[in-house]
RNA sequence: GGCGGGGUUCCCGAGUGGUCAAAGGGAACAGACUGUAAAUCUGUCGCCGGACGGCUUCGCAGGUUCGAAUCCUGCCCCCGCCA
């Protein structure tokens, strides 16, 4: 992300941005504070939480996972808490409908890689990996009143996911106010200084803010960070299935990239890239005179799969995608599937429904008939082809980039 | 608890007795084009069949009818307003 080399007070208060108009003067503030903190000379608690209500961390969550590791670099003591408790109610933030509730058994399985993938990035032997179900879940219905006695209803009530959604007729229901008591009593439960998190983050924080003073504890700096966009161009989240994961192989994770819509480039190239600043401007710079976009996608890409598997499988990566789908040439890892002595000397059609490649027969007509259907790379149109897989196999081609070795 | 509104094909959402396998949009898939797996354009998009043919779908279970996603009954679930 921008500003990477850079290691100073300077950088690590950059986000300490509440956006808007009245934002500017929570900007001031919280840079102050924390240049306030960072004067003290200790290790500074920061925080980062995230709810396992997918298996996969995406580079959305990047952006203030890099943030956070930026504060470890310079000593500071990260912790990454997994929401466990806190993603059984679901945050409402800048949701327009309910969350389904997850059981606590859910969200476990799928929090179980969860700290592994946010290690890509953090330094696993100087984070403290926390589950707010440790605090939470030993809070008695008392204290939880005495949270809510916090809030005026007002402020519950006037924030702007919640104004939608109330006058659009939507559902809203009471827990989900109370999501952000529970992840601003996170804060205090942590002892932290500083949270950082996506920019729709920002109520949370606040009620955190307000939680600790509650307690007579110093608030903690709120520093956010801008939400990514996804792979369509809507928000980045696992909802919208527009998601790079970190857990996605080289070759997708930079597929991926090249796929994202050319106005997204410069968003990418400021928030999930490591580009030195000066190399972002000329990035964009050169796209504006008229480069073309792939070039710069593709040093994107490569820059991205870099950060996440290293130098080598990036390579590899861009290799690959320039083989595969520019020159459409076979990759070399064909997935190989046997075709059964039954399904020989059957029509293609047979034998591609008759493996599941395609969901029925329909399917693999329509794919044959609109020539989207190759053997060894020869389109076949007719759907009454009958099939011949010689002993040593053959490639077929579904599609853009579905290949599959067939063998008997 | 009272009153009102709903549950439709992957998603959103039209449809209120036959012309509905069901408008429209999105997603997805294919093709063309290209500067890329961008954008744009075209096509496809329940299952079986070569087919203007058959079968299975419109919350669930029954019923009325020659015929229902559309009408009736019961049930389940959801939403809004009021208290």
């Amino acid at each position: 992300m921008r500003g990477t080399r850079f290691a100073d007070e300077e950088e690590l208060a950059d986000g300490t941005t509440a956006g808007g108009e009245e934002g500017q003067s929570l900007r001031r503030q919280m840079e102050g504070e924390l240049r306030a903190k960072l004067k003290e000379g200790r290790p500074l608690r920061v925080y980062l939480g995230v709810d396992p209500t997918s298996t996969n961390l995406h580079v959305g969550h990047f952006v203030p996972l890099q943030k956070l590791r930026k504060f470890q670099d310079q000593g500071h003591q990260a912790i990454f808490l997994i929401g466990d408790y806190t993603a059984t109610i679901g945050d409402p933030s800048g949701r327009d409908s309910e969350r389904r509730r997850l059981t606590h058994e859910d969200v476990m399985g799928l929090a179980k890689t969860y700290a592994e993938q946010a290690f890509r990035v953090l330094d696993p032997q100087k984070t403290e990996v926390r589950y707010n179900g440790e605090w939470l879940a030993q809070l008695s219905f008392a204290d939880v009143i005495e949270l809510a006695s916090i809030f005026p209803m007002k402020q519950i009530v006037a924030r702007r996911d919640f104004q939608a959604r109330m006058s659009a007729g939507e559902s809203l229901r009471f827990h989900e106010a109370l999501y952000a008591l529970m992840q601003g009593y996170d804060a205090y439960a942590l002892k932290c200084d500083v949270q950082v998190g996506a920019y729709d983050q920002h109520f949370n924080m606040l009620a955190g803010r307000q939680i600790q003073e509650h307690f007579d504890d110093t608030p903690h700096v709120m520093i956010t960070t801008p939400i990514i966009i996804g792979t369509d161009g809507r928000k980045m989240s696992k909802s919208c299935g527009n998601t790079i994961d970190i857990y996605d192989t080289p070759f997708d994770m930079y597929g991926k990239t090249m796929r994202i819509s050319d106005e997204c480039i410069p968003t990418y190239l400021e928030l999930a890239s490591t580009f030195p600043p000066e190399q972002i401007d000329r990035m964009l710079a050169d796209l504006e005179g008229g480069e073309n976009p792939m070039q710069i996608k593709k040093r994107l890409a490569r820059n991205l799969v870099e950060q996440y598997h290293g130098a080598e499988a990036a390579e590899g990566a861009q290799e690959k995608f320039r083989t595969v789908v520019q020159d459409k040439a076979a990759p070399e890892d064909v997935p190989a599937v046997r075709v059964p002595p039954e399904l020989l000397d059957r029509t293609w059609v047979e034998i591609l429904a008759g493996l599941a490649l395609t969901k029925s027969k329909g399917e693999a007509r329509r794919l044959i008939t609109q020539g989207g259907f190759y053997v060894e790379q020869i389109p076949v149109r007719d759907v009454e082809t009958i099939a011949e897989i010689p002993s040593q196999g053959v490639v077929v081609r579904l599609g853009k980039r579905r290949y599959i070795r067939l063998t008997r």
